[in-house]
Parts: structure tokens; sequence; C-alpha cells
DNA sequence: TCGGACAGGTAACATAAGTTAAGTGGGGGT
DNA sequence: ACCCCCACTTAACTTATGTTACCTGTCCGA
């Protein structure tokens, strides 16, 4: 939804608007929602970073997706009534809230609106089968610039980036627990990374030095994020 | 939606019946979409086996879903306007399509329908999630047990499998390319599997010898397919 | 000011999985 | 009847990644 902020319409923003309810903060790294908990309103991210993840038997974790600001983080939860995974902030966070009988009107009364909304969580999904394909088909140095590469082009559509700077605020073991891998060998590959002068990652921060020798490392290709996707395409 | 066959109301059906556009037939192993392909449709998997695909740049492939008979294969395709990866034949398949502007007046006209299709483009992404906490956290004999588990599970809901033998038309190389791993390791572990008797594969059926060591191995949890939803529970 | 918790860093070693290279065997076409 | 193609199989060897164990620096509270 942050992508698409100013091309939508004034009767658009005014039933999202009429259909917030609560606004709600976090600290960092608590979880939000666990999984199996049913839910009965969606989130919309205004500010900071949330992360979805499993846990496997022996307590390891894996991240199935990373929420920046703009991002719908659960509205999934509307058709779904419960959740098959676990949220939790990695940031302070401010999310707007959304009763789901308030986005059963949107739905019904909006038809349009709807499409967007369903939209959004396909989008979601598209990014679901690109980390399909990295973890099956990457190596280490590969998912992680892959990882980077994803998380910055998709905090440029939202102005949160200009492609070479940006702020991932997770540390080394959140990275590992994403790409599929120990924390002990993320940091072998960005030290690697780091020393080849392809990207610097420290502190939460992605500094890109070599854009195309990222994008390489990673396969990377934006189609999957549907970056030409305006609001006219979905809306009608 | 093949699931929920026996649940569906007399008027859904009708309105999904009244929906339907050209029944296609499909030979073994051809390329039904192709990535980045405009589709003003939707297919609906009648009989037969279809998956979806992407490449990478050396050519290796990665499976990134699997559909059986009552999946809708690419309904994402309404509200994106087009695929970010291949869909393609395993079987002979014949599907039902869904001209999308049909697609649109169910779900106006329809919302309750509006929310089953929604809520079953959902199902697919839970799915993908589970995959990448397959790829990203289990070892091969996780990742290939875990696969045999959730298809298995899945062809029981539609009653095309006791939970113990079923079909899996593949062939070694495509568990391999669903599974992320390499046809020789692939090879190497379903022999394994054989030889302790856990899980047989061979011919594209699968024989499952020891449900609970299947289970156990694979991590297999079937929560994430939301068995218990039921028309009812989406529907209203 | 000390000490503990924790993120990051590194090395030595163990192992899972990839690579290469050769067989085997069945099925279909000529 | 033959041959060729293709799926499957296996072994020897290489490499990427996991495991264990330890060290450093920093921050924060007692």
């Amino acid at each position: 939804m942050g992508r698409h902020r100013e091309e939508l319409s004034a009767t658009v923003v005014a039933v999202l608007e009429s259909s917030v309810g609560a606004t709600l903060t976090f600290e960092p790294r608590r979880d939000i929602v666990r999984q199996g908990e049913r839910v009965n309103r969606s989130m919309l991210l205004v500010d900071g970073f949330i992360c979805r993840y499993m846990d496997g038997l022996d307590g390891s974790r894996q991240v199935v997706a990373l929420h920046i600001p703009g991002d719908f983080v659960d509205l999934h939860g509307y058709p779904m009534r419960q959740l098959d995974h676990d949220v939790a902030s990695l940031t302070v966070c401010t999310v707007a809230t959304f009763p789901h009988d308030a986005v059963e009107r949107m739905v019904v009364g909006h038809p349009n609106l709807g499409r967007l909304l369903w939209f959004s969580t396909l989008l979601d999904a598209a990014m679901h089968r690109e980390w399909i394909f990295r973890l099956g088909h990457l190596n280490a140095s590969g998912r992680l610039t892959h990882f980077f590469a994803e998380v910055g082009r998709r905090l440029e559509m939202v102005a949160l980036s200009d492609g070479l700077r940006f702020a991932i605020p997770m540390q080394q073991a959140d990275l590992a627990a994403a790409c599929g891998m120990t924390t002990v060998h993320a940091n072998r590959v960005l030290r690697e990374l780091r020393e080849t002068r392809v990207v610097t990652f420290a502190n939460g921060q992605v500094e890109v030095h070599d854009p195309a020798a990222l994008h390489r490392i990673a396969e990377f290709d934006d189609r999957y994020l549907y970056p030409s996707a305006t609001t006219e395409n979905v809306l009608d």
C-alpha cells in the first residue's frame, strides 16, 4: 500500500481512513501475534520493521517475511481467520489496525479497493516464491545478497533508500534465520562480501559498494515485486 | 476448492458453474503459462497434476508449487494480471477456465464466494511459507519426506489417497527441483529412505511404510494446510 | 568500577551435499 | 531385432556449510 500512497484516489483514501481502528505501538523484539492465534483485525505497518517467522522443533528460527513501512502485515488474517506463523517487531513499531468487519465493508462496498487489498496479499505470495527460489538455488552469498537486494529495492519504492544505503535493523543471527544458514556462516560470508567490496552490513545498516556485483551474485531481477503495478492497473 | 466440493451451497455451485469458460486439455510436460505473460482467465485443475516453477540463470529449475485436482492453479492472475513464474503440466490435464470478467462478477455479486476465492490463493501462500521453512531448515531427507507428507495429506483431503499410497507423477529430477537438491543427491536419499523402510518412491508412486517416522523426519504438522477450514468458516 | 550479557568475530574440524563420470535397464521407433 | 534415448543408479572425489569452542569489545546495571 505504501508504494501506492500518492496515486490512491481521494475516495479510496477516505474509505481506508474511515476503516482504521486503534493505532498501536510495539517495543522492539516483541511477539505481536502468535501462530494459531485467531485474529479479528489486521495491521498496516506505518513505521518500523516487522518480521514473520516459524520455529523448528530444535528452536531454530526461519524468517518467512520481512515488512517495511507501508506493508499490510497480516491482511491474510482476514480471509484465513488465524495465522500459521508468528509475527514480531524488530524495531519500535507503529501500526494502524483495521478491524475485520471494517475490512469486510470495504471489500463489499468497494470491489476495486477489495482487489487492491487482495493484490497486496498476493505480492507477499510472490515474494514467498522468490524466497523459495533463493533458498533452493542460491549459495550462501547469493542468498544474503538477494535478501539485501530485495529489501533495498522495496525500501526504494517507498522512498526509504536511494538503493545504495538503507537500514535492515537485524542482527547477523536474524539474517542467518532469514537466509537459511547458521550465524557462523553468515558472519563468514558477510566478511567476504565486505572484503570484496560488494556490500557491507554493520549495525543494521546496509551499504552497497557495487550494485552490479550485488545483483549478479544474487541473480536478482525485481519483476516479481511488480514494480510497475500502479493503483490504476489494479484498481480497474 | 476441491476439498470443499460437498459442502458448497447450491447457490455457490450454481454461480461457479455459470462462470466457467472453456475446458482445456493439456499433454504431459507442456508449458501452459509462461512467466511475464498477461492472463485474462484462471484455471481450476479438474484432473491431472500441474506444477509452477522458476528457472535460474544456469537453467536449473526450482519448483515453487504443485497442484492436484481441485486446486485453482493461477487464480492470483486475476488480481495480478500477469504471472511471475511458469506453469506446466506434469500429466495429461483437464482444466476448467474462468475468464477474469466472470471472476469479477462472482466477486462483486457474491462477496462470500469472493472471500473463498481469496482464501484459496492464501492457502497457496501458506504452503509457500512452509516450503521456505522446509528449504531453510531441513536436511535433504527432511525436505523430501516433508514434500511427500504434504502432497499425501492434500491428496487425502480430496480422496485421492488413503495416506499410505498415492501418486506423485514426477521424476527424481523433479523431486530434486522441488526440494532444492541435485538429482544425484535425491537419488541417494531416496535409496536411504527406501532401505530404512520409511517410504518408497518409484514410478511416480509413493508408498509410505512408516508414517510416524515420515512425519518425524519431516517435522510435519498439517496445520498450515488449514485442514479444519470448512466452507462455512470461510463463507461467512 | 566491576562483572555479566550479548553481538560480533574467528579457527579447527566434521559432515552434508555438489560434481563428475560411468554404468544399467527398459521402452519406443525404425 | 536392433539401437538409442532417457530415467535411474552408483562411486570417487571436492566443496560448501555446519559444529564446537573460544576470544573480543561494548553496553549497562549493580
